[in-house]
DNA sequence: GTTGATAATCTCAACGTTGAAATAACAGCA
DNA sequence: TGCTGTTATTTCAACGTTGAGATTATCAAC
């Protein structure tokens, strides 16, 4: 089964015979599933009253366990995203209630951002459909393509220098 | 060697010990390693003068063959974009004299817009170093394991429904 | 030929991110 | 104690996309 990608490799090997384009065949599907993934992930929050980012944020602070709290910059760095939006996310999912400003005891230029009650029964609630819908949209892969998939995506990260999460 | 998606499943299983968060290990590194190579592909097209969009619209131009024209909707379903973001592109890139909008004889409402020669000059000019560029991020995956990664990718966005360019 | 449904593009306000500058605080060292 | 360089967060204007609506054109059916 072909797919875009094959589509647009074809495109160029005929345009352009003196060029191997092989790279595109991993960047063009990495940059393509990224999309599509996004998309369904942002109708399934949207199906839950979240946006993606919140999500984002709520899971990074509920796996970092008790008492769920982090340093902005911790949680701009999960993110890969600037402080700027991170204040920005900050600001309205406190509006909400989800989370709390907490002046870092140790360092005052810092502040800790923390799971409020209401935040961390909202993640709780989400997560397990949220894997289960993940798990769907990979259904298409067996046990062993994914560990492999996997595998190979974790080399590739790790070459990249993606080895923190901050 | 563990990438961050590794640190964030950890924790996962620390904190969430009922669940089993797989798909993660595909989903976050998907995501993380889209981000991760846009901001490489963003740095190498700022050094030849060009954002990484305008690249994409020339290149997907450029790859259809003579004359080197597509209507919009071609390019935005290319470019997995809105119609709105590409009217804005081609008014960008139109007055940066890469692509002209030509009326379609055979139907008034689409346009097609087209490489002019200096938009086909300048994109034949970058695609090599683009490509050895891509190759070079990809250099830590052996010509096998490449193979596989874009085999299970490609499994991965057929089952999705991306099989066409527009 | 007129009607009604569909399609292609453009318009524009709302939204979130970026990138850089501003502010405040820490740390090491003379 | 006072410098100097660094770090953490916030602020804000610029930018590009989205999503919905407006416009214009096509096509099939009557």
């Amino acid at each position: 089964m072909d797919d875009a990608v094959d589509l647009l490799m074809t495109q160029w090997a005929r345009e352009r015979p003196d060029l191997d384009v092989w790279p595109m065949g991993i960047m063009g599907r990495i940059s393509r599933l990224s999309r599509l993934l996004d998309r369904e992930l942002k109708e399934f929050f949207a199906a839950h009253g979240l946006e993606r980012w919140e999500f984002d944020v709520l899971a990074t602070l509920r796996r970092s366990g008790p008492p769920y709290e982090l340093t902005a910059g911790a949680l701009n760095r999960a993110a890969m995203v600037t402080s700027g939006a991170i204040t920005n996310r900050i600001d309205r999912m406190a509006a909400r209630g989800l989370v709390e400003r907490i002046p870092d005891s140790g360092d005052r230029r810092s502040i800790r951002v923390r799971l409020t009650g209401r935040g961390l029964a909202l993640v709780d609630e989400v997560l397990e459909p949220h894997v289960a819908n993940e798990a769907r949209l990979l259904a298409s892969l067996d046990p062993r393509e994914r560990d492999h998939l996997a595998a190979a995506l974790r080399t590739l990260l790790a070459s990249l220098g993606d080895t923190t999460l901050g």
